[in-house]
DNA sequence: AACCGTAATTTTATAGACATTTTTGAACTT
DNA sequence: AAGTTCAAAAATGTCTATAAAATTACGGTT
């Protein structure tokens, strides 16, 4: 399950909105961050302020200069390829884990269910289906990390999802009329059952390539992405951090 | 390279010496941390201590409960086992980046020495020598992430070292006088060597699963160590966080 | 126009105050 | 002895103030 964000306290709600504003591109790569304005645009005071911008300097959306001040990181696509390939690693380590220790009946029942909805909704076109897409996608990626039972690897596959385009969602939004776009989506499904089937068979080592692999998609959607060969740039959160 | 920890501000200072205190055993897994009272111990005020503790609760060292105190983190040897594992996983990925892009003359001619030094201290016994041999221990870590030319994976490799008893250095304090010990000292530098050779003659895959593997061994060593056929667990850093 | 030094402004680092919530502990009941 | 209630103590969440440091702006010099 993903960490639990409900903006009880100011910290929290300063956390979620600074990182939705940087991500949606608020800011340019670069840029100084300046406590007290944004504070202010935030109606909080510097303090949540001070911590939420600790925990996203571990997140990597900002960073600390030496004198002190806030910056918005600026990556490059090497950058994002790297992260997408860290996180196929993890899920790999994930699907293998998962296969090598078993998984209960019940998380089994779990995961077909999942896919045998994205099954339906694969030939689907309207937005509420796409809506949905993400978030059974999500759900399976999940499940992967859950699957290991190790709480160790699902927090690390967590942490890495949050880095700027490399969670599994990434590339999803806004994609809905690329005809790529929908062909690798068929191929994305076929890697999701076959993971699963690797893991309930238990083949470990199978389970890991194909998970490595399935990742390899993203990076395939960000190539295709920066090419100009898809469309609905803007939509994609994180990508204004990508620099040059 | 290690990031730069001068502690130019309390922050800096509170986060070195938090940590080391957690480490160290001061706190039992699960108790409670009040920030009054340790910020006096600390003698300073609570602002840059809440910092501080906010960003070991990122390093896995200290959590929040629901009601917003925090508590120090406690984990099972599976846990630990699990971290290692992620390490090697990593440390893997890295020595297979490195072999696939290829590592520059200058590179491999420091790594060649940071091994030739190490064969040098492999049968000595001063208590001087063996602090050598742990500090080139990890500069030889520290390059296969380099070595990987990516700063996302160099970043990953970093952080998770700084989990409890997962970086390449935890199970060497203390360790000199046991002959199983020893051994296994040879055996890890064989493998330092034979990764470093898969990374000049660009082995990807060798390169990729002798690191893994290169990982076992602390696995190897932490059961060592909780069969007690070792010593000096109590010299041992983050020891103390593992329950039952 | 480019460069430099200095003053004004802005920013961060840290401390301390205060309100609210949580925890503790003692007295009381069953 | 075990459990409950409620007041006291302590802890957290947040804000604001202040000093020190960094940045910016400006005016003078070359």
């Amino acid at each position: 399950m993903m960490k639990d964000n409900r903006p009880t306290n100011l910290s929290m709600k300063a956390l979620a909105e600074t990182r939705s504003l940087i991500l949606g591109g608020a800011f340019s790569p670069g840029e100084r961050v300046s406590e007290p304005l944004l504070a202010q645009r935030l109606n909080i005071s510097r303090t949540p302020l001070r911590e939420a911008l600790a925990t996203l300097a571990q997140e990597g959306l900002v960073e600390r200069q030496a004198s002190g001040r806030w910056q918005v990181c600026s990556y490059t696509i090497q950058d994002i390829t790297d992260a997408i390939e860290v996180r196929g690693t993890l899920e790999g380590l994930a699907a293998r884990t998962a296969a090598e220790r078993g998984v209960s009946q019940s998380m089994l029942t779990v995961c077909r269910q999942t896919l045998t909805r994205l099954d339906a909704l694969m030939g689907l076109a309207g937005p509420d289906d796409f809506e949905r897409y993400v978030q059974l996608n999500a759900d399976f990626h999940n499940w992967m990390a859950e699957a290991s039972a190790s709480q160790i690897l699902l927090r690390e596959v967590d942490r890495v999802c949050r880095m700027p385009l490399a969670s599994p969602s990434s590339f999803l939004a806004g994609q809905e009329d690329s005809a790529t776009f929908r062909k690798s989506l068929l191929i994305a499904q076929h890697h999701h059952w076959a993971i699963f089937e690797a893991v309930e068979a238990r083949e470990a080592s199978r389970a890991e390539a194909l998970a490595r692999e399935h990742a390899r998609l993203a990076r395939q959607n960000l190539n295709l992405l920066m090419a100009g060969d898809l469309p609905a740039r803007a939509n994609v959160p994180g990508l204004s951090l990508v620099k040059s």
